[in-house]
RNA sequence: GGAGGGGUACCGAAGUGGCCAAACGGGGCGGUCUGUAAAAUCGCUGGCAUUGCCUUCGUUGGUUCGAAUCCAACCCCCUCCA
């Protein structure tokens, strides 16, 4: 007996869940319905920078979105913005961007690939280049796109405002990077689009292009931004409040642990595989009080190392962190090391790498930031090939000697 | 092309001859506490050395007993006018 195939306004009630807004809701309920028809599935792009293939937790947003789509038999196209790349999507920097090898885009992409088929379905997700549709266009075509955007509408994006009125530069390229991310659409004949909700001007600008060339606009869904785990501002690889996509399980859940608990309920509807009915239902819990911040925190950060590493590494991830942080153990799989030679305390941090100079080193042991096995150093101890026990600095470096 | 403003430690920002390794804020790190690598709170945050020394305030020279602070040249950035 075969599963009944949801129904059009099921599809727009899940695909628009979790979104900041739809822009062009009916577009979407007629392409659903047109693709269900002829079964051509619809084109789903998502843009992303060559220059920093780290993907982080943020964009697990985006590619949740994106499996969506292709759980109901569309495809995604990955776009790599490898010519867009050379611009840099205009932000508070204004540094002019470094052109990229062909091999580092290469490079990138393949990471790309790897890190996205965490989370996505590799049978229905293409890899496009923008230097394919880009790179070939001749002045007097660049000078026709130009004509689809006013300067005044440019200066609506709150970046270039901001810029402006703050008497901070803008280049004139700048301008050009919302026309040619618009032309990819053009080029791919996209029919939805995602993207974070920093991205609404560029996605507009792609409709508006795309109408005045004669296509039918995409639909474009804008998706909420996660913070990062400092609580306050994005989630970004520059501002170093990221928790990778490729973080080795531990390490998520330990970030994920580190969010603000106000945070938590955030990261709870926008990076873990829990259904939105999920979420609420544990933070329900957590309202009547039968469940503690600390504990809603951890389900939390059990689901969100689940979407990215599957459940028994979850699990895992889990006790090691009990007994590290809360029962205040040594973690599972610390490599025995010797101490080669009698050694000063201080040059052993150092050597450790747990210091970056002597003064380092000796200000940490004066915090009574280093034990071993338990027992805080003074730093006039003398180590040695005999030494044995857990060495601790800080919270959570170890090492384990003898 | 003309006039003016500016480049200070990880970031922002004070300091305008000695009291400056350089205020303050953020970030980072550490201690305490806790239910958590949360919050709160206290502290540390150039290097080397047991008082002290060395390097650092766009770059390079100079003045001075002494310069982030004064002078000169150069590099870079911003604003206004054309």
């Amino acid at each position: 007996m075969l599963v009944e195939p949801p129904t059009i306004e099921e599809q727009l009630r899940l695909l628009s869940s979790g979104t900041l807004e739809v822009i062009g809701l009916e577009d979407l309920a007629a392409k659903l319905r047109q693709s269900a028809e002829t079964h051509q599935p619809l084109i789903v792009k998502l843009g992303a920078d060559p220059s920093a293939p780290d993907l982080h937790i943020g964009h697990a947003v985006v590619l949740r979105k994106l499996r969506q789509f292709q759980d109901l038999g569309h495809h995604v196209v990955f776009l790599i913005g490898d010519f867009t790349g050379r611009v840099g999507d205009p932000t508070l920097r204004s540094d002019s961007r470094r052109q990229l090898s062909a091999e580092e885009v290469a490079a990138n992409a393949a990471t790309y690939r790897q890190q996205v088929q965490r989370i996505l379905d590799p049978e229905k997700t293409r890899l496009e280049f923008n230097s394919t549709w880009l790179a070939p266009l001749t002045f007097t075509e660049v000078l026709g796109l130009a004509t689809h955007q006013t300067v005044a509408r440019m200066l609506e994006r709150e970046d270039f405002k901001l810029r402006f009125k703050e008497n901070r530069p803008i280049y004139l390229h700048e301008f050009f990077y919302p026309l040619m991310q618009g032309y990819d659409s053009v080029a791919l004949k996209a029919d939805v689009e995602l993207g974070g909700s920093d991205q609404r001007f560029n996605l507009l600008t792609a409709r508006e292009l795309m109408r005045d060339m004669g296509l039918a606009p995409e639909v474009v869904l804008l998706m909420p931004l996660l913070v990062g785990i400092d609580g306050h501002q994005k989630m970004s690889k520059s501002l170093g409040n990221q928790i990778g996509l490729e973080d080795p399980p531990e390490t998520m859940f330990g970030k994920a642990m580190s969010i603000p608990d106000l945070a938590v309920p955030e990261y709870l509807q926008l990076a873990t595989d829990l259904t939105p009915d999920q979420a609420s239902a544990l933070l329900e819990e957590h309202r009547a009080k039968r469940l503690s911040a600390r504990d809603l925190k951890e389900a939390m950060a059990h689901a969100l190392v689940r979407l990215c590493h599957g459940e028994p590494a979850a699990k895992a991830a889990e006790l090691e962190f009990r007994r590290v942080f809360r029962d205040k153990g040594a973690p599972a799989d610390l490599v025995a090391m010797k101490i080669p030679k009698s050694i000063d305390l201080s040059a052993l941090l150092v050597s450790l790498q747990a210091a970056k100079s002597l003064s380092e080193a000796r200000r940490l042991v004066g915090q009574g930031a280093v034990t071993l096995d338990g027992e805080r150093l003074t730093g006039s101890e003398q180590l040695g090939p005999q030494t044995q026990g857990i060495l601790r600095v800080g919270k959570h470096r170890f090492w384990k000697l003898g």
